[in-house]
DNA sequence: CATGAATGAGCTTTCATTCAT
DNA sequence: TATGAATGAAAGCTCATTCAT
């Protein structure tokens, strides 16, 4: 027989991958410096994915899968709502900090490969659901349901993209101040 | 008329690139094609502007400057504070729905040039003295002065890049809902 | 029934590379393709064959063989003449018909592979067999030997080569005209 | 004004394409290669041609035009006719040697450029010309008009084709023997 | 022997930028 | 200054071949 599919190969490629696309962005990245860091030849990968394109939208999609796992998990806790809230908070500000430079080559490189569109979409949905519980205290009028919505959707968008936008040097303290936004936000209402 | 030849001629580049910058996309435009449609050789290009990457800097800026001046001018007129903001809806879209691709260039094109800090800034500013009439009368804690700027902020880039991530063929209806949005919002408070 | 798989591998890979380089030309054709075709794998070729030339060669041999035992068969039938000449026309105008791709595969895209002197110089000798009987009636003095070899190889170089560089769309009519001038050519003498 | 668009340039690349094309054939020759002879920078090659293909077309339809250019004068010429055969044979046998590989890569290497098909036939014409003289002499009744016609084109054919099927080794001989053919076949008539 | 995963050399063409005129 | 011919770096992907299993 020959040399069994390694099974492990793909996401070895892809977590080579995940910091080679997240230091380098898309264009910059070569598929030759994604192999060497995965210790396998450049034509290998091409065993496992397409293209340079395709390798990028699952390297992308892996990094939202993960992401989203956990606030999906978070949602479905016993925690008290304004617990699972504060782990939101805190999970989420980490990711980003994490992985921002996946985040703009996604944004920034790749405008074609709508992988964002529905994992903001089910991430938006998650947050309504952690918001939920506490939403239900208080009674509201249903035109507010939309008004949650919209606000939830430009909160996300907003916090992911100013925080993709702003210049290296910065990133930081935009963060914080993000996450010091959002907490605010929360406990305002 | 004209004052001299080379005095016009970088906003007439300026001019073409607009145009092509935004039909075509960053990486897709061709310095020729500008130098083309400008009416002057590719040559030319670079007695005005150091590279492509500046020349795509300064049409975004002028673009962006076209339509803070359009902002800035109703933010000063002296309409009753509904018209004014039923007017900027107005413009905004409508700039929005013309130049998607040019800003789709600077979201996703060109991930070094951060192009838009400054202008979303002063874009934000511009948005929160518009609707200082409105919220002078009703009284705010300092704390909703924080809240709302915060609003203001993540609806601006949300309504942004939610509608440079639609995909081409729903571009226009994801426009339409995000124009219903805003306008809800402002309506709602 | 088969002696053994190895003995009958070579030929089911031959047959398998007739096809596909016959359809596909030399360049195009990929290795595995023609594994596919024989039922193995691509690696398995490589038993047999040192490299895709050799087994191109060796393709290539296998069809003039085929061909040059039927011409060699009908030599050496006790047909009359005539009706000998006719078929070996009809023979080889099919052969060319169907053969062609390899044919040209054999002559445009592998040029350091002579494959082709020897079936040529084999093929031109029957063909003078097979002309023999009829040239006997008639005494020819032996400078007409000479002519008639010569006639014998510029002719059937001259119709391979004619098929071979016709284009696509025409070669039918090209094969049709090249057997009616031959055709016209034995008759005439 | 800039560098002025030099005239020359695509004979000059076409002289270097000419030798290395001949001596390397068109799937090994590197366009830098060509460049490199040609004292020049590989993309300005193609200032003056669209890609490798079209140089290759240009080069070898150079080399026909040179030679047909000789024929054409030589049928045109007042000297009688057999001096004129020989000089034909003169000058055929040796453009053949001396161009032997450019016609080699035309043949095999390019079966879809049907480069040679026109020039053929040109040839065939010429030479039909050049014998017309002769034929005068003798009534011939206008079936062997049709059967010279066609030995015309199998003894070009023939003698191109076996002059480039030749091992390389034996080039130099398969030449003199087909050249003293065709002088045996001009003078037995 | 068979397999097929792994290898990695190979190469045209584009296009931003330069610079001789 | 304007021109546009010339430059030359740059990189994805294929596929014949190898070799571990």
């Amino acid at each position: 027989m020959a040399r069994s599919r390694d099974t492990e190969k793909p996401s070895q490629i892809i977590g080579a991958a995940f910091e080679v696309f997240g230091k380098t962005g898309y264009q910059a990245t070569l598929v030759r410096d994604i192999a060497d860091r995965a210790g396998i030849s450049a034509g290998t990968v091409y065993t496992y994915f397409r293209d340079k394109r395709e390798l990028f939208r699952a390297t992308a999609k892996e990094g939202w899968t993960r992401f989203l796992d956990q606030i999906r998990a978070l949602v479905e806790s016993r925690q008290p709502v304004e617990a699972r809230l504060m782990e939101f908070v805190q999970i989420g500000f980490d990711s980003l900090r994490r992985h921002l430079p996946l985040l703009k080559g996604m944004l920034f490189e790749s405008s074609q490969m709508n992988i964002l569109e529905e994992s903001l979409d089910e991430l938006c949905s998650l947050v309504e659901r952690l918001l939920a519980g506490r939403a239900a205290a208080t009674q509201h009028p249903s035109g507010d349901q939309a008004f949650r919505r919209s606000m939830i959707r430009f909160t996300v968008v907003g916090v992911l993209f100013s925080a993709a936008l702003a210049p290296p040097d910065r990133v930081d303290q935009e963060i914080d101040g993000l996450r010091a936004t959002v907490t605010g936000l929360l406990a305002g209402g």
